[in-house]
DNA sequence: GGTGTAAGGTTAATCGATTGATATTGGACG
DNA sequence: CGTCCAATATCAATCGATTAACCTTACACC
């Protein structure tokens, strides 16, 4: 590898000046500044990070960990952050935690470790915050995080209207006549999971529906586990007349079950989360968009700013809000 | 931060034998060990990857470039490479391309600063190879591409077989009668895209259909480029009845346009890309399924090797079998 | 001509870990 | 009791960049 002494070699200066020329911020004149330009792309030089950070201990690079890159939302959170970051001259490391703990500490040591200069975090499943992270304050590095927090744990949190979102579907449905609604959520100890869930409870009690715990089925946020809850709650009698299911891979897995039972056109469905396909399902599926692009653009703004120092003081929580998409899966229109 | 030489003093030892301790490749006392794993619990201690990088010149990490992180797809086999890796313990960082190629070059040349041991490349579209890649070569930095390739850059690659799969689609479209079959092509520079046209072009060809230049639409691999290249072909007269496209985002967009126009049952339609809503989709739709995960697991796994040295020699090139997966779409019994 | 000052360069310490060379210690053995 | 060896531990150079402190010109101005 070609190093900052062969650039002063070739161009017949010290390497501090060869340094001065790469960062600009110190006068060199032009004649030189040309010389070590030219030498640098003969030799095809870039500068080691790693010694750079190693001196500098800053990065110009963001980690962010997300749980589960095959659900599509994860990915559309990534995607704005990376727009606002790349844009101000970062560069986004993504790690996929997979939905475990072990792995999203792996990561987040490894992105540590790597001296990334802000962290943005989607948190795996924990009911209370993991030491790694409350230790986490003390090193000054800011970390953001998306979608879920841990109770108790102080830091910038960018979030849906959770609660909200599914009230608001959950209300739809009882609008619609429907009594027997069955909820498959996600795992509880999501704060997220959670919250879906007291929305559900919610509407339910404004309506003075009674809650029926058999009706409630917790899943994993994923396919299969979607796939099992329905399967279980279509198997009740008498059956639920809808269902509210609260991740989007698990109506993935909840449209497969309704139809090997055939029942697609029999029960209603409203699904948190918009995948782009619902338009297209037979029937449409109804459900409550989340501001994907929002959130993470929004967390990606409040870490440069915790980097930059441009906001310091307490903690901010950002609540954005979530929008119903009425279709026909919630209406009853397919059954026509 | 706590560095090495924190732990050294409070266990009263040298730095030297901390690191021994940490890299256990060296013989050390069990009680001298003892009290430097109680310092390095007591203080946090984690190692500076930077030191440690620029010091070593490896990291136990491996980069990843993918073109589109909203593509399912690629996802999917970030998944797999990252289990392969994950396993044999390495750290992957994925970073999204953008289809652009500056972005690409940018994530190539952060991951090569951050002296990752190998990558793991996705191209985004350029007929011929990228100055940078081929410089890479005099790296030692083992590099495997996946799913597509520039032709001439001599690197290991995994591939799905993309022609005989399109083949196989458009003979399955041919097998049912049609004649006026519509393509949207990925971008053109893509080899894969080129691949999946040539594919087509063969079945034509091995049933005497003639090519007919304006049932050729040139898409972009996105959602937007299918809907705009749907209406495009859609609104030809006499119209296709069949319509051959090129990726799975695409077809999401063709079918917002064919539902637009009321023919979503009209026209018969194959994808390739098999994507997990295709089944509830109405009519379901058909694909040419990829091995995405076999994808990627086999480009981490070739990665091992040439990281490793197990494996040397010139590149080798894998090709894998794609699945014709026949649904409603391409069979007509949605218009029963 | 002497002096002050700004511009342009260089020297060398430093970041935190690794590792080859070297020192120390305590037996074993003749 | 010396000598030698193995087992452990330490010393100090090193990786490649940054940057505070310092040096050298050149020129302006009195």
């Amino acid at each position: 590898m070609v190093t900052i002494r062969d650039i002063a070699i070739r161009a017949g200066v010290s390497t501090a000046t060869v340094s001065h020329v790469v960062n600009q911020n110190y006068p060199v004149s032009v004649q030189v500044r040309e010389r070590v330009l030219r030498s640098i792309r003969d030799l095809n030089y870039h500068p080691n990070a790693m010694a750079r950070g190693l001196r500098t201990s800053r990065s110009k690079t963001v980690g962010m960990v997300i749980p589960d890159i095959t659900n599509p939302f994860f990915p559309a959170v990534v995607r704005a952050a990376e727009d606002v970051l790349n844009h101000a001259g970062y560069t986004l490391f993504v790690g996929n935690s997979d939905n475990a703990l072990t792995k999203q500490e792996s990561y987040y040591r490894a992105f540590r470790e790597q001296r990334v200069d802000g962290l943005l975090l989607i948190t795996s499943g924990s009911r209370s915050t993991p030491e790694y992270l409350s230790n986490h304050q003390s090193t000054g590095v800011p970390i953001v995080l998306i979608d879920r927090y841990y109770p108790g744990m102080d830091a910038d949190a960018v979030l849906a209207d959770n609660l909200r979102g599914s009230y608001e579907a959950v209300d739809h449905l009882l609008d619609h006549g429907h009594r027997r609604i069955g909820i498959i959520t996600g795992p509880l100890q999501l704060i997220n999971a959670r919250l879906r869930l007291a929305g559900y409870k919610k509407a339910l009690e404004a309506r003075r529906v009674a809650l029926k715990e058999d009706l409630v089925a917790e899943g994993r946020f994923d396919i299969e586990s979607g796939y099992q809850q329905a399967r279980n709650l279509l198997a009740l009698s008498p059956r639920p007349t809808a269902l509210f299911i609260c991740n989007g891979l698990m109506t993935e897995g909840c449209l497969r079950a309704m139809s090997e039972l055939r029942l697609v056109h029999k029960i209603a469905l409203v699904s948190f989360d918009d995948l782009g396909w619902f338009p297209f399902a037979k029937p449409s599926v109804s459900a409550v968009a989340q501001p994907a692009y929002d959130l993470g653009a929004a967390a990606a703004n409040i870490l440069l700013k915790r980097i930059s120092g441009k906001m310091t003081g307490p903690p901010r929580r950002r609540l954005l809000k979530t929008t119903l998409i009425v279709r026909d899966s919630s209406l009853g229109l397919h059954r026509r």
